[in-house]
Formats: structure tokens, C-alpha cells, sequence
RNA sequence: GUGAAUGUAGCUCAGCCGGUAGAGCACCAGAUUGUGGCUCUGGGAGUCGCGGGUUCGAGUCCCGUCAUUCACCCCA
């Protein structure tokens, strides 16, 4: 196939019947951020490249080679956003949100880019949905973070999640213990792997999430952050763990856990599946203190969240969770003969005003053909629209489960299909 | 960015030591002309991912390329 002809790499398109499944999702993840008071915001699919420069920081693998940024006409540096924390973040600023009554809960839900090498479960171009609580530096707003997404899972049906949680510290506390982390590995440099001594030099935590032999021996080994977080902190994560466990969360406590985003601080977490192999975080965030200010406004803590709605819909699937699928058709007009095509039309209309899911053939088919047509849309009733029929205004109404049959006068055909259809949702 | 596997009809796949492509499902049509689900019969379909090489001849061997998948990496 031509190059052209085919979706660029990483990405693909979303078709029925998968198309179904998206808008279920999308529906009970509207809901559940209704229950938690969240309201939606969307923001541009591109932003200033600075933007994700500062936000996400210079040295994350995000910003350093998987950024899909361009210049436009005017020669503006633009990117298409690979998360939406810094957008959400400037929109907060740049809409002074902060005027508002605080905190401002929002979240978001739409497409993610990064280049990165395409593997199951991860994409390209990605969906995420996100929330995000500025203005409030409380544990509980960490706690209603977390609780929200277990919430939503355990209510989409999904067990055996595990949630991993961390604190990274503050600034403070975690530059004194990244000067201990630093002491330490110094040591042992020579026992690491290349990615390893290339991490110590720009972002020694990572070391500690090696999965190399020789990484993980030395990482044991490594000084312990709990021990340096500072008393604000730790009584920070302790509040958290309480809330949580108030609430019968499950959780681990997971040391190696540390995140690839610069703006982390105190809490980090992610919910992880069994189900998906390498790419198993469904869900990732934690709590971002700094981030507003160093996006130029005032001091104001922030947490929340992204999830992958591919990795979502992976896990459902994987976890033998069915999800509803496309609809079936309430009523199939067929037509007998090429004369009756406009009041087959006309009836069609008809019970669409009625708000009756209805379609016909379009191609010129054999009754027969139609027939089947109906059976494969799931139709249980089929009308039947024929010139001798026609001629006495009636047409005949077939009920597709028990093959019955009866004449039914062009006035009341929606009428009776909504009484037979009412019929039957008395009987679910 | 690194390593590996795979790439044949819409889908799932078969195709032996190289000799000019097959099955099942799906689709379409028919089985006394105005009726679905079962059955039977027939039909349309593939430049064997793409490009090059070896060979009298390549889906089958070699190289490159693109894509998918897996692991690394990273993260959602």
C-alpha cells in the first residue's frame, strides 16, 4: 500500500464496533467527574513548545525526543501537546482561575502526542483523560485524586489493580536526599549500567528504578528517601496513607516508584494492570506544588492525574469485561417493489421523528436480501411497504422473533412500533 | 534510539526440498418469480506489505525499506 494510504506509524483509526465501546467509556467517566464535582476544559492541541519546556522539564525523556514541534507560517515554535497538565496549568493562569473559589477541579479527555516506538498499548497519537485539582495543597485532594480513578475502575468492573504509591518530597527535602542518593551511587558508578551513569548524571532518582541486575543490587543498597523526607512531607504522605486507608483503598507503598515528569512533588502514584505486559500503568500522576509558579504565577499546589484510555479499554478487554457495543436498529423499512420507494422514505422519516431508530435499503435490493439486511442490523421489527398494501394504506408490520405478521394503517405505524417497543422494555 | 519475530483475499490462516495461489468465516446472487435466522449451489475478489537482487523461474532464498507485535527504554 502507498505510504499515503496508510495512518502515519503509531497511529490508527477508531472504528465501529470499537467506536461503541470509546463513547460508553467517555460516558461513565463524565459521569463519575460529575459525582466528583470536576468540570471539563479544553484546551488547544498545540501550545508554545515553551510551554512543555518548562512544564515538563528540559531533561525528561517527554521534551528531549519524543516532541512533535514545528514551526508555523509566522515561525511560532509550536508542539502538540504530549500531556495536558501544562496546559491546564496556563489555562488557570491565563484565565485567572485564581479568582475563582479555590480549589478549581478540572479534566480533560482527548488526544496525546509523542514519538515514541509504537508497541501494544502504546501509540502516537493516545487518548488520555486527566483530572486536575489547583489550589489545594491538603492530603485529601491527593486522596479524592486517587480515589476517584479506583472508584471509576471498580465501577467499570476491573479487580486486581494495584496502586502504587510514593512520595518524592519536597524541593528541599529531596535535594538533600538527592546529595546523599549522589554520595552514594558515586561509589558504585563503575557497577552501573550505561543508561544508569547516564541517569546519575541528570536524574539520579531513576537509578533506584533500574531493572538491571547489577542496577537493582546497588539500588538495595541505596539510602532509603522516607528517612529524608522532611516532617512537612512525611506528615503529608502519612495523611494521604490515612485517608486512603479510611477509605479502604487498597495501596502499596512502592519506593522505586518516581515518575518521568520534572513537576512531581510529595505524592506519586500510578494504578498498574497485570494484564497489559510491559506497558501495564493505566494510570499515572501525583501532586505538581511547583508547577504554577514556575509557569509565572503565584505559588499554588496542584495534583491530579492522566489515564490511558487505550491501556483502559486493553485491560477491560483482557479482563474478559464485555462492553456495550453498537445498538441494534429498532425498526428495518423494507421496501417491495421500486414504486413504493418514496413512502418507504416517507415512513422512514416518520418513525424517525418519533425517535425510532430506524434505516432501510438503499441499494435496490431483493426482499430477501433485505430480509437479511434487517436480521444482521438487529432490527426486531420489520415494516413491509407494498403496492397492494399501499393501495389500501396499510402496511404490513412483521415482528422479527416470532415471524408474526399483521396490517397495520399508515397513520399508527409509530404508534404501535412504540407500543410494542415499550412492550418489550417491560419485559427486561 | 537498541534487539527480536511477523507481514499471503474484508477477517483468521495454509502453501512441503523455489515451478506462474488455497481453506474456513464474511460478502453478493440463486434454490417456483413479495419475506430473515438453518441447509445447499454458485460468484466476486489477492501486483503473496513495498523496492531491489540471485535464478530459466520466487509467496517460497538474499538485501533494503515500511508496518505490526514483543522486549529494552519511557510512560498513558
Amino acid at each position: 500500500m502507498d505510504l499515503f494510504m496508510s495512518a502515519p506509524r503509531g497511529t490508527r483509526d477508531i472504528l465501529s464496533p470499537e467506536v461503541e465501546k470509546w463513547h460508553y467509556l467517555e460516558d461513565q467517566i463524565r459521569k463519575y467527574c460529575r459525582l466528583y464535582a470536576y468540570s471539563e476544559i479544553r484546551p488547544p492541541i498545540f501550545e508554545h513548545t515553551e510551554l512543555f519546556l518548562r512544564g515538563v522539564g528540559e531533561t525528561t525523556d517527554i521534551v528531549q525526543k519524543e516532541m512533535y514541534s514545528f514551526q508555523d507560517r509566522a515561525e511560532r515554535w509550536l508542539t502538540l501537546r504530549p500531556e495536558a497538565t501544562a496546559s491546564t496549568v496556563r489555562a488557570y493562569l491565563e484565565n485567572k482561575l485564581y479568582a475563582q473559589p479555590q480549589p478549581v477541579k478540572l479534566y480533560y479527555m482527548g488526544p496525546m502526542f509523542r514519538y515514541d516506538r509504537p508497541q501494544a498499548g502504546r501509540y502516537r497519537q493516545f487518548y488520555q483523560f486527566g483530572v486536575e485539582v489547583i489550589g489545594a495543597g491538603e492530603p485529601a485532594a491527593d486522596a479524592e485524586v486517587i480515589l476517584l480513578a479506583v472508584h471509576l475502575f471498580a465501577h467499570l468492573g476491573l479487580k486486581n489493580l494495584e496502586v502504587h504509591l510514593n512520595s518524592i518530597g519536597c524541593p528541599a527535602c529531596r535535594g538533600a536526599y538527592r546529595a546523599k542518593l549522589l554520595d552514594y551511587l558515586s561509589q558504585h558508578i563503575e557497577g552501573l549500567c550505561r543508561d544508569c551513569q547516564a541517569r546519575y548524571q541528570h536524574n539520579p532518582l531513576r537509578v533506584l528504578d533500574c531493572k538491571q541486575e547489577g542496577c537493582r543490587g546497588i539500588a538495595q543498597g541505596a539510602p532509603e528517601f522516607g528517612a529524608y523526607l522532611c516532617a512537612e512531607c512525611k506528615e503529608h504522605f502519612a495523611q494521604v496513607q490515612a485517608y486512603l486507608g479510611d477509605l479502604g483503598v487498597k495501596y502499596q507503598l512502592n519506593p522505586s516508584l518516581v515518575r518521568g515528569l520534572d513537576y512531581y512533588t510529595k505524592t506519586v502514584f500510578e494504578i498498574i494492570s497485570r494484564e497489559l505486559g510491559a506497558q501495564g500503568t493505566i494510570c499515572g500522576g501525583g501532586r505538581y506544588d511547583g508547577l504554577v509558579e514556575e509557569c509565572g504565577g503565584q505559588p499554588t499546589p496542584g495534583v491530579g492525574f492522566a489515564l490511558g484510555m487505550e491501556r483502559l479499554l486493553l485491560t477491560l478487554e483482557n479482563s474478559g469485561i464485555e462492553l456495550p457495543g453498537l445498538e441494534p436498529l429498532d425498526v428495518f423499512v423494507a421496501s417491495i417493489g421500486a414504486g413504493v420507494q418514496g413512502p418507504a422514505f416517507g415512513i422512514l422519516y416518520e418513525l424517525r421523528r418519533h425517535s425510532i431508530r430506524a434505516d432501510k435499503d438503499y441499494l435496490g435490493r431483493s426482499l430477501k436480501a433485505q430480509m437479511k439486511q434487517a436480521h444482521r442490523y438487529g432490527a426486531p421489527f420489520v415494516i413491509l411497504v407494498g403496492e397492494e398494501e399501499l393501495a389500501r394504506d396499510v402496511v404490513i408490520l412483521r415482528e422479527m422473533a416470532t415471524g408474526k405478521q399483521a396490517e397495520v394503517p399508515l397513520g399508527e405505524i409509530s404508534q404501535r412500533i412504540l407500543a410494542l417497543m415499550g412492550g418489550m422494555e417491560d419485559e427486561r
